[in-house]
DNA sequence: ACTCAACTTGACCGTGTGGTCATCTTCTCT
DNA sequence: AGAGAAGATGACCACACGGTCAAGTTGAGT
């Protein structure tokens, strides 16, 4: 049984830390996580190894939300608003976190919780795309990855502008929905990704420089 | 006249840094390119004042031979083709460098230079983008900003799985672009950005660290 | 109140960064 | 060939980072 001033400053650890990777991205520094958390640097380090581990236990905290969303979203009515409100949770996830898409591809893809969590996702991405495909809401030829993997164009889309225009994700999630949609559908040259794709990522995003040595041509 | 060896250094330094940012993105050190170019790192400095004026340089002309591809391409006959290709080069350049999305939105906003290209490349976006509104290639709502911010979306949908799908952003082009045809057009509930709000963006990205007292509360 | 383990602390370390500058080298002009 | 300026060099600086640890503090059980 830990301290009770332990538990206290593990949880505001977690909430300061929170807080300023959303606010400053995966390169917000430990001394200021510590600072807003009113503790001192070593205290960071009592409770987490390395700093890849906080942002590994937030980031998967997030994505499990993200799930337990989805697990709710199967149990709609009508598949199409489902997944569309799927999207635009993940979506509205990464807008307001700027750690959020940096930590996907890469830290925390070794951590086994966030793999855990990641896989889940995927899982309920998939149930809820293959609910949508056949209710005829959207186009045969997108999984589930595909979903997921737009999450993150529709931020991007956005990025650039920053909070300038506010909702502005929103535009381009429905550009892009309108792009499922089966009416519009054209032939697309690329396969989808598959999950073996994924892990295959997932190794390479272990190893912290890639390919160092190949370059030199 | 500056000196033969000068200007050779100079354009082994833009070859290198061109190269290294394209495969490790902005955090590349100064170190790093001046080794890759055959020079010490005090040459670098003799040559442009601050990394960030190194980035610039390499950045604008990116943007500067994308802008040309697209004075090009409106000669061509096909409105619709003209701007998926225009589109797809647009992805491909950021498909193949990890520094060009970073730079697009952190540094250089503020180099005249990379302004002045960005301005170019929005008028031809909103060039390319009314021809082939007007030929009804493409749905009525969407701008010559929403294209060049989608160009930020294929990447960034593709990017987690790095290179291992590697042609993957041409999936997510071809999804986007069934999004912008008219037959599949639904409402967008966010108006497309203006070029007020890109400036404005770009003032915002000026300052180094954004809001940083603001926001202990 | 006393004790002691659990916990916190902040000085410290090694490393890597962008950038500077006195010194030396090398190109170019006569 | 000689001179002088233009440029290359790498040791050096200040700083910031993640992480460590001996010493000090504090919560909890008695």
């Amino acid at each position: 049984m830990p301290r009770a001033d332990a538990t206290r400053n593990r949880q505001s650890l977690l909430d300061a830390a929170s807080a300023e990777l959303a606010a400053h991205g995966l390169e917000v520094s430990i001394a200021r996580i510590a600072a807003r958390a009113g503790v001192a640097k070593g205290t960071v380090f009592n409770h987490f190894p390395t700093k890849e581990d906080l942002v590994a236990e937030i980031f998967g905290d997030r994505v499990a939300g993200l799930v337990a969303l989805g697990e709710q979203l199967r149990e709609e009515a009508d598949p199409e608003s489902a997944l569309l409100r799927f999207m635009t949770a993940g979506i509205e996830l990464q807008a307001n976190d700027r750690s959020f898409c940096e930590a996907a591809t890469a830290i925390s893809r070794a951590d086994p919780r966030v793999r855990a969590a990641s896989e889940r996702l995927a899982q309920v991405a998939e149930a809820l795309t293959g609910r949508a495909r056949d209710a005829g809401a959207i186009r045969a030829d997108v999984t589930g990855h595909d979903i997921v993997l737009l999450f993150n164009a529709a931020v991007q889309a956005a990025a650039p502008l920053g909070d300038t225009v506010p909702g502005l994700w929103r535009r381009y999630l429905h550009l892009i929905f309108d792009g499922l949609r089966p009416e519009c559908a054209r032939e697309i040259p690329v396969a989808a990704p598959t999950t073996g794709d994924f892990t295959a990522a997932a190794r390479n995003a272990a190893r912290p420089v890639p390919a160092q040595g190949s370059e030199q041509g």
